[in-house]
DNA sequence: GCAAAAGTGTTATCCCTACACCCATGA
DNA sequence: TCATGGGTGTAGGGATAACACTTTTGC
């Protein structure tokens, strides 16, 4: 206990925090965790912590996902640094932000010694946040619907296999606006991106329908 | 003199980084600095610097540009954040960096303090750079590049009042490729951001251009 | 008058959009 | 047989790309 590291110049905490997003219930959801000490106590906030001082940025990210949530293996990308003075009420912190992304079938939350509790929340319907955890969201979203025009972020919500009506389901939920379906169809195809497995997914009172899988599950591709 | 600040666990320095580019005899240029001190003492770097307690990261990264270039009221991005463990040999370091343009007209150097020299270099011929800057490098342009197709940004490399031919000269020298005269005066015109001065650009043995500004010149406006 | 960049419209092509009907299945 | 989502092609419109000649000036 005590103060066992010194500098001969101030330093700011550096932390990182995650953007979770997934797709249930035909929406756009993200992943906030109650916060089980202060500041904030019983805000809610994006899941992150402090650096490990051998840690790379990522893992960092990687880490307290997984310490939190017990969510790992998804897809994660830098989002942006926030540095303002005074975002932390206790002392100087830096955040290196991320955003993560989900399949629908892979949640499985799962509450930690850091959080008191974890949630997936709609973005249209989100309780007051510590910080300025209410920013980083809003950047996140944004870039997420950016990046739906110029690459193929969106298959990281799919899980392994999938059919074209789901596929579309998901465009249409993440664009908030109905498609074509011959149209995207097409388009989606000419990505280049997916193949039929062969196999027919046989649910529900109506004709089968071919299931897909991603020719690289793990890239994403810019289009374009 | 001294180690007068003591935490309870140890935390990473936090510099700021940034690329600055220029357009200057048709190439893309850009700002390093000769490392005046170790490590990498007489090595070229990218100018940068250790934030300061209370300073924000944007202005960190102004301050730091102005002090080793003199270089000031330029356009400024944030690009990435670079952490990898062992990218500083003396101590975890968290570089936060930038990317700035500067308009060809307004460039004025003046090495420093911190820094030996400063001078341009193309892109095709870098000298060997000290830490992980080629990197960074390599990334600010992958965006400066991704930028021109989808924003206004090219406009931030232009002087206040320029010709059509200067702009495009600008484009071509970008994106490495020539264009169309017809077709690139209807596209940049239809972006609606240019408007002519009225006055006549009179150089050289041909017949004299209308000189055009910007409407909005600290704007940069996405278009598509 | 000649070299050098400014300035200006039309046509063809491609891509995106709109749009309607039959199919296979479960109840 | 009916309800449900799966599956398919074509035609029109808008944007982009290709393309050549005249103008004004300095030397």
């Amino acid at each position: 206990m005590g103060t066992q590291y010194s500098y001969q110049y101030p330093r700011p905490a550096v932390t990182t925090d995650v953007v979770v997003f997934t797709l249930r219930d035909q929406q756009l959801k993200l992943l906030l965790v109650k916060r089980g000490r202060p500041p904030f106590v019983d805000m809610w906030a994006l899941p992150g912590g402090f650096l490990d001082i051998d840690e790379d940025l990522e893992a960092c990210a990687k880490r307290e996902l997984e310490e939190e949530t017990g969510i790992r293996g998804v897809y994660l990308e830098q989002l942006y640094t926030f540095g303002q003075p005074n975002r932390d009420p206790r002392e100087r912190v830096i955040s290196v932000t991320y955003y993560a992304l989900v399949p629908s079938d892979h949640i499985d939350l799962r509450a930690s010694s850091d959080a008191a509790d974890a949630d997936w929340f709609s973005l249209g319907q989100l309780p007051a946040l510590a910080f300025d955890h209410q920013e980083i969201i809003t950047l996140a979203h944004q870039r997420l619907v950016a990046k739906l025009h110029y690459s193929t972020i969106a298959f990281q919500f799919m899980p392994e296999t999938f059919t074209l009506g789901e596929l579309q389901k998901v465009y249409e939920t993440l664009r908030n606006e109905e498609l074509d379906k011959r149209n995207f169809r097409k388009w989606i195809l000419s990505l280049g991106q997916i193949e039929k497995s062969g196999e027919l997914c046989k649910t529900g009172n109506h004709r089968p329908a071919q299931i897909y899988r991603l020719k690289n599950p793990e890239r994403v591709e810019i289009i374009k």
